[in-house]
DNA sequence: GCCAACGACGACAACGTTGTCCTCGTCGTC
DNA sequence: GACGACGAGGACAACGTTGTCGTCGTTGGC
């Protein structure tokens, strides 16, 4: 800027009113100044702009497990949107279910300063995120609560959809259902495994600990899980899949064996209509979850809600024919 | 700072020691200064920092059609590991293919003064950023050739991949293949309906008009167009499609009719050998582009390479079932 | 012809850091 | 006991902007 004003024969002041199109700027020597600006390249240096307004940076901060999921890449562009909308930027980062990781992000992102943070939170404790929250940082947990901090938070309903999914099994005449989840110490994952547990119980149905299968969703593990359930002297007649990365997963092993068990998925995944026996799910929006968890960012930062807004967004189960084959 | 140095009772700079464990400090003070941060919350202003120390950012930009499409979302992931790897961080945005969006987002990062910036450019000119590439802000361009400016490009090899899919379908006897492709100005849609006419002229099959849609992926476009390529007294026997994107559209319009045309895809997809006819690919390997991408874009922060690089990514044919349907 | 008002522009400080350089006190050595 | 060396820590400027306020010249009104 030193080097336009110079080069402009103006000061700073002018360069910078020019620059933000202010006025008190006689056309004429706007004119010089855009033409030397052009021609130097210069840009404004966004930096020492927010760092002298100490207003409002312009940016958010988007952490989430993974952005190749397709469920959290919806998630992602949803927010983008919204993001965009608003005249920010997006710094994503994916925490890979790793705390460490998570915080590492969060805290660079703090450091830089974002707005506010949309976190689908692991499920370490948060509290090392207070001081930002207390500095103003907007915080948003999506998908998942927080542990360790109350905060702004955009919820499916979990344990309603899993209740659905597998009531849904138990009409066709399932009793034998086994359950294969994410880890269990992912919220989402706990809720929906309760969620089965209740629908069984709520029919009457004993569970027998065989039947469930928690994990990362890798395929040796879930190769084994399945053995054990369908090689079983008792095999179980249906599964209920806990996310779209289990699903698709199961789809896969399955592929490769005889057995034809009904199934249920968490998640709706983009070709489950189109598979050679379709696939029921209990459909996610992740898109509205994105949408609402940054719409309810943007509000905290016009500093609208008193308290932590608490959102339920609704599953749906859509039945397609693999959840309709009766045992 | 300025409270934290007071409520220790100590100097600015010896908190700035502290805070980044630089030598001199005793042990006591330290400790004394670590213990009023933690109380009042204190967090570095990298904004500050970098302002001061002229340096690096540690930050990249990504810009890419859209987060939500597998294809970018992969890139993009593993454009995230390579940027963690460095300790940056990374800023994303998508630009729905509209290049004044794209532009915006790109000053915008710019602004930020990223350290460099990966693009998938739109077809417009990019001389724009000509600026920023003489500022020292490191740029690479991926899936996509940048318009108006010479800079790091990593490619696949559209033209041979859609050759290789072509070609496969006229060595299971096809003569009359439709091209299904993405909107002609995108580089690559128009690498591949290059490619599928050469394939085509190579086996001295000439190439009607009717057989060649491009355009936007949208459902309503695409049934027209499988409409009038398959109701046709002379129907085509076997379907290229250019992307993705069309290949799922395509498998979800084929879906309801009764024509069951050969097909090949570009672009491998999640399910596509689940499918009731598995489907024929030609794969592109996303993380691997987004990889090279990221590390050829920290390499030229090194300062290594002298000139632009180019690479080439191979695609890999993989035979599934649909494309190996006899006409 | 004088003065007020106004428009155009610049000087300067400040935002929150850190690099440089300086001061001050203590300890070891001869 | 004097002196040098060294360790701990502080004062100050600078990074690139912008908000505030002041200056200067011109214009219009009476």
């Amino acid at each position: 800027m030193k080097d336009v004003a110079a080069a402009a024969g103006v000061g700073l002041k002018t360069v910078s009113r020019v620059v933000n199109g202010e006025a008190g700027v006689s056309e004429a020597t706007a004119g010089r100044v855009r033409a030397v600006i052009d021609q130097l390249g210069f840009r404004r240096n966004d930096g020492a702009r927010l760092l002298r307004q100490g207003a409002r940076t312009g940016s958010v901060g988007l952490l989430l497990e993974d952005v190749a999921d397709p469920f959290y890449s919806q998630l992602s562009r949803a927010v983008e949107e919204v993001v965009r909308a608003h005249d920010s930027l997006l710094l994503t980062g994916s925490s890979a279910e790793d705390s460490a990781r998570e915080r590492a992000l969060a805290l660079g992102f703090c450091a830089r300063r974002v707005d506010g943070l949309i976190v689908v939170p692991t499920s370490a404790d948060h509290a090392y995120l207070a001081p930002e929250a207390a500095a103003g940082t907007a915080l948003v947990s999506v998908d998942r609560p927080m542990p360790g901090l109350e905060v702004d938070t955009v919820l499916a309903d979990n344990r309603a959809g899993a209740v659905a999914g597998t009531a849904h099994l138990l009409r066709q005449g399932h009793r034998r259902i086994g359950y294969l989840g994410d880890a269990p110490d992912i919220f989402t994952a706990a809720e929906r495994l309760a969620g089965y547990r209740q629908a069984m119980a709520d029919a009457g149905c004993p569970v027998e600990e065989p039947w469930i299968a928690m994990g990362r969703p890798d395929p040796l593990g879930l190769r084994f899980a399945l053995a054990r359930m369908l090689s079983d002297p008792h095999p179980v007649t249906a599964l209920m899949c806990g996310n779209n990365r289990t699903t698709v997963a199961v789809l896969r092993e399955l592929a490769g064996r005889q057995e034809r068990p009904a199934l249920v998925g968490f998640d709706d995944f983009e070709l489950a209509d189109l598979l050679a026996v379709p696939v029921t799910v209990v459909a996610q929006d992740p898109a509205l979850m994105g949408r609402t968890a940054a719409e309810l960012l943007f509000r905290r930062l016009r500093g609208e809600p008193a308290a932590p807004q608490h959102i339920l967004v609704r599953t749906r189960l859509i039945p397609r024919g693999s959840g309709e084959i009766p045992p």
